[in-house]
RNA sequence: GGUACUUUGGCCGAGAGGUUAGGCACCGGUCUGCAAAACCGCAUACGGCGGUUCGAAUCCGCCAAGUACCUCCA
């Protein structure tokens, strides 16, 4: 744990130096999936940002404890709709139980995940298990005197905490300016003040996900299970919580005070934020209908895209990027991280065959301090790639025979690479069927040993209707000096 | 309207008060029977206008354009 890892902490606007609380112990929180819909790209964004920070975590030596929900209670649809959940919602329009729906889209959730690289977290917890803990958490509320019933619903007295505490700490807005921005919005007549926030809410007659509570029969507010979860799992204070830049507010600022007020002290010392995936400049959002599926980017089946993407490739995109950037979309950046990713995929594959020589001629020493120094500045993965792009150039150079490397020295760089691109930066080969690839492996080897023969004695006919039926069925052939390669 | 953020070469996307980011594409070259790959070379970019400074794309101010949040959203 030599590395000083500094984030960016979104509570105080500046990287600081992660120091954990109980270290080696590290507790993180990630708003996960609500499970109403297929994961689209913008559910990958958090993820893969996450999953670096996870596997970062580990590498400097840290055990880590990774909770990532699933909201399967839903949220309300919005105001004007007579707050009924999303996944209530979809549930009546395909005549489905709510939990049926919730499942289905976790499993397409974790299949994606999987797809994509994505390590599963420690925990895993759904709010619909965790209601107990939520009414526990309304009743603590309630009993520090920061919330307030009202016809079977509780909601949070945002303004007697902000006389205590500070509503807007993290989001940097502040209370007079809400009660003015805020619309009027319908069912508020039960709340003292706008910017009152619903901790437990009755549910109507046609509610069909209601549990019983001292208030009413009815269901958690929309923040709730993250503070009653994360606390479960972590303890009352815990060292960071991230999600996407889209909850900051409300969510996020819900979730301060409720805990704050709850505990009688703030729970999170650093939260982080991913920021958007944007299309045309727009962002990707479900409520904007401008999403792209993740099961869409692998099969290519959707107006906007030109063709198939591969996980890893579009894990890579997400990568080149830094995580506090947005990130648009487009076919060709995604063309390009896919060429991208094949040339430090290739790089790495030559590098295993590599055969040294007693002096390295180019000093490559540098690259895993580079790397780690990249990582530890907010993890800056796009650097990352910058580097090991470099390290492929010169891994090319010695393949080629223009440079040298030594054999302590090569076994470094292999050290570094599988360090990064597979333990980090979570990139691998996808190489599914492999026995049948084994096969198909020899079979074209054989062809092309027929072909080298053939171009042995000048039959140029013979050597080129193999390399052009090859090439005509999708095979890439590549002669080198006293060879070949191929790939598909 | 309020708050915050962004603006980099053909595209994506880092960085940062004075030194080549990187990837993709284009073009030229090396290599090769041809091709592909690889390698080499090639862009001298930082929204506009001022200011600070020996020096700014990087700091400050103003302006412009755009985005996000203020309603569920990753």
């Amino acid at each position: 744990m030599d590395n000083k890892l500094y984030i960016y902490n979104t509570l105080h606007r500046k990287k600081e130096l992660f120091v954990p609380l109980h270290a080696p112990h590290v507790g993180m929180y990630v708003c996960g999936p609500t499970v109403y819909g297929d994961p689209h790209l913008g559910h990958a964004r958090p993820a893969i940002t996450f999953d670096i920070l996870f596997r970062y975590l580990k590498h400097l030596g840290y055990k880590v404890r990774y909770v990532r929900n699933i909201t399967d209670v839903g949220h309300l649809e919005n105001d004007a709709d007579s707050g009924e959940d999303k996944i209530e919602k979809k549930a009546r329009l395909e005549q489905l139980e709510p939990m049926e729906i919730a499942q289905y889209y976790s499993n397409r959730y974790h299949k994606a995940m999987e797809a994509l690289n994505v390590l599963p977290p420690s925990i895993e917890p759904h709010a619909s298990g965790h209601i107990p803990e939520q009414i526990e958490f309304v009743k603590k509320i309630l009993e520090a005197g920061f919330a307030y019933e009202s016809e079977g619903s509780v909601y949070f007295d945002v303004e007697k905490y902000d006389k205590k505490y500070h509503y807007g700490k993290l989001s940097g807005r502040n209370i007079d300016e809400l009660l003015e921005t805020t619309r009027m919005l319908e069912g508020q007549e039960e709340k003292r003040r706008s910017v009152d926030f619903a901790l437990w809410k009755k549910a109507s007659p046609e509610h069909i996900m209601r549990w019983k509570s001292p208030w009413s029969e009815g269901f958690p507010g929309w923040h709730l299970e993250c503070s009653a979860m994360s606390t479960k799992y972590l303890g009352e204070e815990f060292d960071i919580h991230g999600g996407g830049m889209d909850l900051l507010f409300p969510h996020h600022e819900c979730e301060i005070s409720q805990s704050t007020a709850a505990l009688g002290k703030e729970s999170v010392r650093y939260w982080m934020h991913n920021n958007m995936i944007t299309i045309n400049g727009q962002k990707m959002g479900k409520s904007l209908g401008n999403f792209i599926t993740l099961e869409e980017f692998f099969s290519g089946n959707h107006p906007l895209l030109s063709q198939a993407y591969e996980p890893m490739t579009v894990r890579f995109f997400i990568l080149q990027a830094h995580y506090r950037s947005t990130v648009d979309f487009s076919n060709e950046a995604l063309q390009a991280s896919e060429k991208g990713l094949e040339r430090l995929m290739e790089g790495y594959e030559r590098l295993q065959k590599l055969i040294p020589s007693d002096t390295s001629s180019s000093d490559m020493s540098g690259l895993r301090l580079r790397c780690e120094e990249a990582m530890c500045d907010d993890l800056n993965t796009p650097i990352v790639i910058a580097h090991l792009f470099e390290a492929v150039k010169f891994i090319n150079l010695v393949y080629d025979g223009k440079a040298t490397v030594s054999a302590a020295d090569l076994e470094e760089l292999k050290d570094v690479f599988r360090l990064f691109v597979e333990d980090l930066l979570g990139l691998k080969k996808e190489d599914e069927n492999f026995a049948k690839y084994e096969a198909l492996k020899k079979a074209v080897d054989l062809l092309l040993e027929i072909r080298l023969e053939a171009k042995r004695n000048k039959d140029w006919a013979t050597s080129d209707k193999i390399r052009d039926e090859l090439t005509a069925l999708g095979f890439e052939i590549k002669d080198t000096k006293d060879g070949f390669e191929w790939k598909i």
